[in-house]
DNA sequence: TTGAAAGCGCTAACAC
DNA sequence: GTGTTAGCGCTTTCAA
């Protein structure tokens, strides 16, 4: 069924149907009904691709995942606790604004090229990058591009640094930085004073913030930052239970009464070292997390944390991107979310009576 | 930049351009290398629309993701735990294989049009249906409309007697009935002859499946269903803490021994119960779900379960699913992938010693 | 208010 | 081997 067929049904020409089907103001509303009439009897739907050859656009957003150090591990992106409420909050708000969703997982920098294959070929009006990476070079790419697109998660100044604040780019965080700074406070609040601080990737930006605000914060409160109680981890949980059983190997009298760990996945490697040297979480360590992961709540001890509203930012981002797909409003934007402290049962009162 | 401008610029004609882009055999290795050099010299993408407009395919799976009853759950599909892995999987093989991948989210009957447009606007080569409700009407329209699909957690017998046992049409099951048996005859190996079941929704093939193999089993192994103990639950964590609470008010010596829930998410809500009755797992009361979340793995206790090869599925879906696009082999499939039986710490022996 | 006709960029049948 | 040309189905100027 063409657009001609309904044309010689409902006694007009393609023109007219094109109207119809367009909502053209000038068209009267008895050739509408007509017109209607024949589109919806014969279930009628216009041919994307002739659409969209002839000038439309393709109602369509690209959600691009990247994810380059992460295709052989077992924690996968899709499986972590970022994506995957970031993806269903997406797809349903582009959904519901009348949007398709194309899907790409990026695994490396040549994969990249899929970004702008997707637009050239006409595929998206606009994209999203989610991924771990805090990389100028992509969002060069993608600023060259002068399309529609949301950046999650990069760091604002080194995007203003590099001049990429260009129009047609809104960038979404979380506020990791405060985030962690409450963390890092609410261990002091409880009278702790050697925390230990298990870092994140640090060609992220969340990984970073949080690092900064552990040693700004600690420096803020006349607090020392043990050297070896810096662990160096990767987000990862294997990594972090090594580096924490390390650090628990060495003389009691030496340990941190705290330790702040970058994301809660880490904190769960923590976790595994304490069980594994019988080391008791809250009396004798107390431990803080971050993300809000769904496990920390139904852990034994529940995990404090820092939650991010993930779903709102996701939902976010749908709307800001088709509102530059259809206003092209050209302006570049910024929006930071605000962090959640959840101080559930790992955390203590240092010397608390038992 | 168009083809034409790529012909021109290698000194040859469109239709050579198309053949080089189009991989023809009958176009001498020189005219390829001139014209490839152009192209890539200038990164020309054709343009997707005209190339599907003048009979190409698409090249684009769509997902479909069927959640009728649950878009207002707290209890998302794209956060649980079958959906996450499974988009994971669907996204890399396809995207392994030059497939883009369309997701789509249907929240009710009238979203389902959705899934016939895509078509129809000749947006996708195929699709796959994932979602928890074995709708027959639904199958009925995707076997009418004639195109590559992929249907996940359908019922066979179900789907040949309403004779949709048409070509192009794939189904993609896990052998629920024999985890769940599994799980049954692993209580009864463990000694327990009062065992209890939290029931999931009915209207899925899965929930259907673990119940009647539930019930099977106990009839084969000689042991008394008790009604009282069959619980009716609909695979959320709340309402399974209720019915749990409830049965574990009545006099203890009518307690079952173990209790088998349909999924663990529900076996979280057993487990929230007994916490609040101090009933201790395992001691007082053997516990195993289904599902094998990772969540599982990580509580203490340790919940028994049986695991799905949720990644394997969506791989495979992803292959047969090209497959049909680009063979058009036209015969109906279907194909069960095998369960693991996980035994961990909520799962004992009846009256074993402490 | 409506229709005719010229594209949009590509593929493929046909002719050379 | 390679070029010419006729569509693919739609939108949108332009004219009437």
């Amino acid at each position: 069924m063409r657009s001609e067929d309904i044309a010689k049904l409902a006694g007009v020409s393609r023109s007219t149907v094109s109207r119809v089907i367009n909502n053209y103001s000038n068209v009267p509303e008895k050739t509408r009904e007509k017109v209607m009439k024949i589109v919806e009897e014969y279930h009628y739907e216009p041919n994307t691709s002739a659409r969209i050859l002839a000038g439309k656009s393709t109602n369509t957003i690209g959600l691009f995942v990247i994810s380059t150090t992460e295709k052989h591990n077992p924690n996968r992106i899709y499986q972590n606790n970022y994506f995957a409420p970031f993806v269903d909050a997406l797809v349903d708000t582009a959904n519901a604004m009348g949007y398709y969703v194309l899907i790409h997982t990026i695994y490396s920098e040549d994969d990249f090229i899929k970004v702008k294959q997707a637009f050239q070929q006409k595929r998206i009006d606009g994209g999203i990058i989610v991924g771990t990476e805090n990389n100028m070079a992509m969002a060069r790419v993608i600023a060259d591009l002068e399309v529609p697109f949301v950046l999650i998660d990069y760091d604002i100044a080194e995007l203003l640094e590099n001049r990429l604040d260009r129009n047609n780019l809104a960038v979404i965080n979380s506020k990791d930085y405060e985030g962690a700074a409450k963390a890092v406070e609410h261990l002091i609040s409880l009278g702790h004073r050697d925390i230990a601080f298990i870092s994140g990737r640090q060609n992220t930006y969340s990984g970073k913030q949080r690092y900064q605000a552990y040693m700004t914060t600690m420096q803020d409160h006349g607090l020392k930052v043990i050297e070896k109680h810096v662990l160096s981890g990767d987000f990862l949980r294997a990594k972090a239970e090594q580096e924490v059983k390390k650090m628990l190997l060495c003389d009691a009298a030496t340990w941190p009464s705290a330790i702040f760990s970058a994301n809660d996945e880490m904190a769960l490697g923590a976790m595994d070292a304490c069980k594994g040297l019988g080391v008791l979480i809250p009396e004798q360590l107390s431990l803080i997390g971050f993300d809000d992961i769904p496990v920390a709540a139904q852990l034994n001890p529940n995990l404090s944390s820092v939650s991010l509203p993930i779903y709102e930012m996701s939902q976010k981002a749908a709307l800001i991107l088709v509102e530059m797909c259809e206003k092209g409003s050209a302006s570049f934007s910024t929006i930071s979310f605000p962090t959640q402290l959840m101080i559930r049962e790992t955390t203590r009162e240092l010397n608390a009576s038992l």
